[in-house]
DNA sequence: GATCGATGTAAGATATTTTTTACATCAATG
DNA sequence: CATTGATGTAAAAAATATCTTACATCGATC
């Protein structure tokens, strides 16, 4: 069934802010395929939180600078 | 296959802290059962943010006053 | 206008998380 | 000492995340 998480983030803005790097860049950097950056952006599902962990400290930034808790 | 993922938490320390909570209580708040609290305070596998954020929020903290990322 | 890089969709396979069930131990307590 | 609550182990099944592959679109650029 799979629901849509209540969790936003905002991994595309931050690739942005980072010099366009690409979704696929991305995944190489944090060791998952562009098809996972892809959901994670469109919010498919709630990726594990050590994948989240790498996305964050990617960019250098906190977990909940990245992603949000629908709800706070 | 499944390695120990790079994370450390203190969901254990957490429920004494809260009036020694149970695993079985605590699953139940969150929504999971009590092999899953088992599993991840033992660091078996790291669980969806979905997951860690009902966790932290329960106990009115921050994500990563819950789970730390190891190299940090 | 052919090519290239970035993004998107989709389906089937694989991996990992989570559930379910069952049983064991130990401390506390009746 | 029988029971009860909390914790632990284990294994199979179910659910969900992730991978692989393939194809489509769009904007830029040659």
């Amino acid at each position: 069934m799979s629901k849509r998480p209540p969790i936003t983030n905002r991994v595309r803005q931050l690739r942005e802010e980072h010099g366009g790097l690409s979704q696929a860049a991305l995944g190489d950097i944090v060791g998952v395929t562009r098809q996972t950056i892809i959901a994670i952006e469109q919010g498919r599902y709630s990726p594990s939180l050590e994948t989240s962990f790498r996305i964050a400290r990617h960019f250098g930034v906190g977990l909940e600078d990245v992603f949000g808790w629908e709800g706070d």
